[in-house]
This record gives structure tokens, C-alpha cells and sequence, in this order.
DNA sequence: AACTGTCCCTGCAAGC
DNA sequence: TGCTTGCAGGGACAGT
């Protein structure tokens, strides 16, 4: 399931094969996919014109677009981008694909997929100057963990009167944008911290650990490539897997062996509504 | 304001 | 074997 590992994946695949490719002609299949507005906006906001970048913001892909707008298509939980040969085979649930103009340096066109069999997954052209109205969910997102204004001070701020506790924190976007329940998990494991405990509660040593925590485990996952699970087949732009998910040390373990401590076994609950796994020795 | 629970959707796996 | 059921999860939304 894409957080920012995957996504950040994927926007480098994007750099490589899109940006400075102008889009020809763009078939949207299922309307869920460009919910946010609709068939008729995507197509009239994408066909002809040019892709000058490839951005990130949290789990939020965005591209400048030589006409002003901008391009943002999020892969939520089953969505994937796929650079693909003209004409070549699609794979079903394939809601969104733009024929790309051949590179300056090249005479190669290609198509660009959104593959997304659970169809959470958007993809919208929008107005940067509407950004507030049109694209709340992103104009409140908070701050990238990759980004250099991320530091332990900023870690405390955010823990001021804060109720929930710290896997409900890591989760919400408004918060720190980009962490997801496989990264949550993994990171709490590596900053030897409970899923349940409160950050009102935790020393400055604590929270420097948890950011420190925060940012090895996000990019080591980065150069990995991501993490590819069974149920959601997540790849990148050349149909590559991740390779992190052998580096899970506690996502999908319950009941087994603690691989840090060795003395605790992996605990399976749930912690802010989501399925949470923790060691029941090594985190306090 | 900040937090929690429910819903959306499909594919897969477990259980009968 | 073949069906049903439950589960996975990001974020919008409604309710507290």
C-alpha cells in the first residue's frame, strides 16, 4: 500500500519518464478516478499540454503543468502508475491512461497507466490559486518527514496538547504527511516506543529517538525501493517491486520472534482503529 | 478544535 | 471443491 517510500518511488519513475513529455490524448475509463471534478475536466486539462516536473508532498504526487494547472494523482490504497509501450496489453482496472508525446531526445511515445483495482485512487488537473477550496485535504497537509525543516524541535511543537497517542499522530496527515500503518508500525519498533503511548508524556530523549526513527526508517525504505505486499502488488513506473518488506521487522509478524530484542514476541492489536504491531519487550 | 468510528471498494485468504 | 465471510487500508465525512 503506497505511504511515501512507494510514492517517492513512483515520483522518480515520473521524473525519468514523463516530465518534459507532452500529453497527446488522455482516456479516462471509470469516472471514481476523477471524482474530485470530472471526465470532461481532466481531459480538457491535460490534453495538450506539457509536463514540467514531478513533485511530492506526503503521500500527494504533483506535477507543474505548462498551462498553469497543476496535475495531482494520489494512489491511496491499491493504485499504481505504469509506463507502458503503445498499445501494449493493459491490465485490468486501468481507470486513467495518458499517450505521451515522444522526448525532445527521442521518437519513443509511450502511455502512462492508473492502475487501481480498489479505485481510492484519484487523479485531478486543478488551479493552484484554488488550492484552499478545491484541494483542502492538501492544503492542510503537514510537514514532509524527508523535508530539511523536519527536526526534533518541530516534533515537539506538533506534540503540544495533542490527546491521541502516538500511532493515531503518526497516521494523521495534518500532523506528519506521508506515514501510512506499515511505516507507523516499523518506526515505533525502531524508536523502541508503544503504539498507545501519549507524547505529552515523552522525555526529549524519546523524541529525538522517534524522529530520528521517523527519518532512517523512511529512507532506508526510499532507497529500497518501497515495500511490495502480497495484496496490493504495489511497483513502480517500470513494473519493478519494492524490496523493504524483507526488512519488516514487525508489519505482518504477530505472534512471531522479536528480530531486534529477541526476548519479546510481536503483539497484534489494534491502536487508532487500524491493525498494529508491536514488540511486547523492546517497546516501552 | 481535536479526536473516533464508519464508509468507500476489490481481491484475496480463511473457514465451513 | 465452492461458497461465504472477513480483512486490508487512506482519507472524507459525520458524530462526539
Amino acid at each position: 500500500m503506497p505511504e511515501l517510500p512507494e510514492v517517492e518511488t513512483v515520483r522518480r519513475g515520473l521524473q525519468q519518464n514523463v516530465v518534459g513529455r507532452t500529453v497527446k490524448r488522455v482516456e479516462v475509463g471509470r469516472e471514481r478516478t476523477v471524482r474530485r471534478t470530472s471526465r470532461e475536466a481532466l481531459i480538457d486539462g491535460l490534453t495538450g499540454v506539457k509536463i514540467l516536473s514531478a513533485n511530492r508532498r506526503g503521500k500527494y504526487l504533483l506535477c507543474d503543468l505548462d498551462s498553469g494547472q497543476k496535475l495531482m494523482m494520489h494512489l491511496r490504497m491499491s493504485g499504481r502508475l505504469i509506463i507502458a509501450k503503445p498499445g501494449s496489453q493493459r491490465p485490468p482496472h486501468t481507470h486513467v491512461v495518458l499517450h505521451l508525446a515522444s522526448a525532445a531526445n527521442s521518437n519513443v511515445e509511450s502511455e502512462l497507466w492508473f492502475v487501481d483495482p480498489r479505485t481510492f485512487g484519484e487523479v485531478v488537473v486543478f488551479d493552484p490559486d484554488l488550492l484552499k477550496t478545491q484541494m483542502p485535504d492538501l492544503a492542510n497537509l503537514g510537514v514532509d518527514p524527508l523535508n530539511d525543516e523536519f527536526t526534533p524541535e518541530t516534533l515537539r511543537e506538533l506534540f503540544k496538547n495533542r490527546r491521541g497517542n502516538l500511532k493515531a499522530l503518526l497516521l494523521n496527515q495534518h500532523f506528519v504527511a506521508g506515514i501510512g500503518n506499515i511505516y507507523a508500525d516499523e518506526i515505533l519498533h525502531l524508536a523502541k516506543l508503544r503504539p498507545d503511548r501519549l507524547p505529552s508524556r515523552l522525555t526529549n530523549v524519546a523524541l529525538t529517538r522517534l524522529h530520528g526513527a521517523i527519518i532512517e526508517v523512511l529512507n532506508k525504505a526510499v532507497n529500497a525501493g518501497g515495500s511490495t505486499l502480497k495484496d496490493t502488488q504495489y511497483v513502480d513506473l517500470d513494473g519493478q517491486t519494492g524490496s523493504f518488506q524483507d526488512e519488516h521487522r514487525v508489519y505482518g509478524r504477530g505472534g512471531l520472534a522479536c528480530l531486534s530484542c529477541g526476548k519479546g514476541r510481536i503483539l497484534m492489536t489494534v491502536v487508532a482503529g487500524r491493525t498494529t504491531c508491536y514488540c511486547s519487550a523492546c517497546q516501552h
